[in-house]
DNA sequence: CAGTGAGCGAGCTTCCGCTTGACTT
């Protein structure tokens, strides 16, 4: 009897059928063996020997393991084919005290690729577990470093690690760019032109020969200018100075890994990333779908096979087109692309299971297939009058579809009249368009992740975690439930780190260290090495920054306030929720209390309860803000905040129209006595329409 | 497309990356 040891227990049953009755299969279920959780774990005196540990979780499995293996002739060691597998194995023979062993690797659960492994097996690699080590070591070292030192400056409870901080500080920043951005206002000219063949629209681009560009504000700035431009242009003649025809290929995108399928779930899905997760787990473990957590693209031949098959007979030969994909940056190809396992009907799926496992179908099959093409038209026109100006007009018809018939894409079809150079235009209408420049977008938990996969920061398996961590130690919060936005306390933290550790918000530093970890799971250094470079200085910054900052002159702030319990004075301290008042002779005195609201949340005029007279005030809640009665809880009256849009009701003509938003954040119009009056609209109902 | 309001914080916290089942009443 043999055994063999893999990560996933829901991979060990089609394991058993592919190698026989000589063999059994079990799962580690992950690591088994790890730094302590309750202290460092590394003697750095000591050329930073790590001091393993079996992690609770894990103890029952090692127990069961070691029954299991007692009268086995060879242990197979099948882990997966990466970093982290080849430490799991390593770790397993520690642990097991495993003596008949060998170690074996498969990129797929195929009869072939197994039986295949089973005849090469090999040796530990060393050099790759001491990579890992070293990773291991490295990112220990700066949690357990930082976060106590945050805990001395800030506040306790706080934490910090090359990943979530990072991803603190891509939040923060982006939020900043936000308050700096100052809109600027631009206008766009359109003119409607009519030919022989029929009309078309045609955007200003140039006035005497320069450019006019979309934002810039260069081009036309202002109103003024606008209307100066379109009223120059309604008495100019048009003439097209040329016509360009092209034909223009789409290719699709490749298959999904974990970070593409969970921006695409969010995209089409409106899934946040940990349900993804959770349905394409249950689909992993249907065997419906091959491993969730991967950054492989690639697609084994048996999927390819499969695709061809189906494409062939669903689409017709011309739709299917063989092609690899190969991961850019630094995936570590231990599995496939996110894929079906088979393209039968499936029944019996939940009703969120069935949509995301459509569109990994869908996904996985557009791949296969040949690219959409489109035919495009530019047409270029001439005006003048008091100055010249150039337009330009493009039009795109999709000639055939290819990929595009099973996962449909956004884009314009627009047919352009076919026009002849030189042919004279008259133009029906002159447009001028007023835009704003937009800031950039604050960040959702797809395109952070994306982000963050773009410098190799985390890994498929931590993804969602990352998300919850910074979400659970409230550093972010959602604005409108999907954008996020750093707290007060996550921009304290961000700057602080940012400004004494710049190496952990800098996004190159995990690039760096994969870098070097390279090497040594090359060989060419020692992992201890790589990590006493970092850890010399790592160390000399923080004892230098511990005698440097005082929490008093990061954290506290005078005030005018006296305490009501002892007389003593007030001054302001940081929580975990912000900022808050306390009595300076803390301990002795606990007395506590909470800011004054924010200037802009008092009413700048008074605004008295019609109910019982007492005075209203500025509350929030989950809806947003609103007026309360400070006679709560005695007086529930409220008010809207919005009541100024001086809009009478359409249906009773007695309350005001006032702005509201619906449980799903979505903003809508109403009448202010509700529920005595149950009129809603999606649009702004207008003022002169009574 | 329909409701609303806290008040805590200040001695044992914390990392990243693998993987899922759950000692008992």
């Amino acid at each position: 009897m043999h055994i063999v040891l893999v990560e996933s227990p829901t991979k060990t049953k089609t394991l058993e059928k592919f190698l026989g009755k000589e063999y059994k299969v079990l799962a580690s279920g992950g690591h088994v063996r790890d730094l302590p959780k309750s202290k460092l774990g590394i003697d750095v005196d000591s050329d930073f020997e790590p001091q393993y540990v079996i992690p609770p979780r894990a103890r029952k499995n090692i127990k069961n393991l070691k029954e299991e293996i007692k009268n086995a002739d060879t242990v197979y060691l099948g882990t997966d084919p990466d970093r982290e597998g080849e430490a799991i194995s390593y770790h397993l023979l520690h642990v097991l005290g495993l003596k008949n062993y060998k170690r074996i690797t498969f990129n797929e659960i195929t009869k072939s690729a197994v039986e295949e492994a089973t005849k090469r097996p090999r040796d530990i690699d060393m050099n790759l577990v001491d990579a890992q080590q070293a990773r291991r070591v490295l990112d220990r070292l700066v949690g357990y470093k930082l976060s106590p030192f945050l805990w001395k400056k800030v506040t306790r409870g706080l934490s910090a690690g090359r990943v979530q901080s990072a991803a603190l500080w891509i939040v923060t920043e982006r939020e900043k760019e936000i308050e700096a951005f100052k809109s600027e206002e631009y206008w766009s000219i359109n003119a409607l032109l009519d030919s022989k063949e029929g009309s078309f629209q045609a955007e200003l681009k140039e006035r005497n020969g320069e450019k006019i560009e979309k934002g810039d504000v260069k081009g036309l700035p202002n109103k003024e200018d606008a209307q100066r431009t379109k009223k120059d242009l309604e008495k100019a003649g048009f003439t097209v100075k040329s016509i360009k025809q092209k034909e223009k290929k789409r290719s699709p995108l490749p298959p999904f890994t974990t970070s593409t399928m969970q921006q695409e779930a969010f995209k089409r899905l409106r899934f946040p990333s940990k349900v993804t997760m959770y349905i394409a787990q249950s689909l992993y473990e249907k065997g419906l779908i091959t491993y969730h957590r991967t950054d492989s693209l690639h697609l084994s031949k048996e999927a390819k096979d499969l695709a061809k098959e189906y494409i062939e007979r669903n689409y017709g030969k011309k739709y299917y087109k063989e092609r690899s994909f190969t991961a850019k940056g630094r995936s570590q190809e231990a599995h496939e692309a996110i894929r079906p396992t088979s393209l039968s009907e499936k029944q019996g799926l939940k009703r969120e299971e069935v949509k995301l496992y459509d569109l990994i179908k869908r996904r996985f099959l557009a791949s296969l297939m040949s690219e959409a093409v489109f035919y495009s038209t530019n047409i270029e026109v001439e005006a003048r009058n008091k100055n010249e100006y150039l337009l330009s007009a493009n039009g795109s018809i999709m000639q055939y579809d290819g990929f595009i018939k099973v996962y449909p894409i956004k884009f314009q079809e627009n047919e352009l009249p076919q026009v002849k150079e030189k042919e004279k235009l008259e133009a029906k209408e002159i447009m001028a368009n007023q835009h704003f420049t937009k800031p950039p977008a604050r960040f959702t938990e797809a395109t952070l992740i994306k982000e963050l996969e773009k410098h190799g920061i985390g890994r498929p398996s931590t993804y969602v975690p990352i998300l919850s961590r910074i979400d659970e130690k409230n550093y972010t919060e959602k604005v409108d439930k999907k954008y996020l936005k750093p707290t007060e306390i996550g921009r304290i933290v961000s700057d602080l780190l940012a400004n004494h550790f710049p190496f952990i918000t800098d996004l190159k530093f995990t690039a760096h260290m994969e870098e070097d970890l390279d090497k040594v799971a090359e060989g060419k250094r020692k992992w201890q090495n790589v990590i006493r470079d970092f850890y010399k200085d790592f160390i000399e910054t923080l004892q230098k920054k511990e005698k440097e900052l005082k929490k008093e002159d990061l954290m506290q702030e005078e005030t005018n306030e006296k305490c009501d319990k002892c007389g003593g004075e007030m001054i302001i301290r940081m929580g975990k929720y912000g900022k808050f008042m306390a009595c300076k002779s803390f301990p002795e005195c606990k007395n506590t209390k909470p800011l004054e609201e924010d200037e802009e949340d008092t009413p700048e005029e008074e605004i008295t309860c019609d109910k019982c007279n007492a005075k209203m005030q500025i509350k929030k809640s989950k809806f947003g803000k609103f007026y309360g009665c400070t006679n709560y809880p005695q007086c529930k009256n409220i008010k809207s905040l919005e009541g100024e849009l001086d809009i009478k009701c359409p249906d009773c003509k007695e309350g005001n129209v006032v702005k509201k938003k619906s449980r799903k954040g979505k903003d809508f119009y109403a009448c202010d006595r509700y529920p005595d009056c149950t009129f809603t609209s999606s649009k702004k109902p207008s003022s002169e329409d009574e």
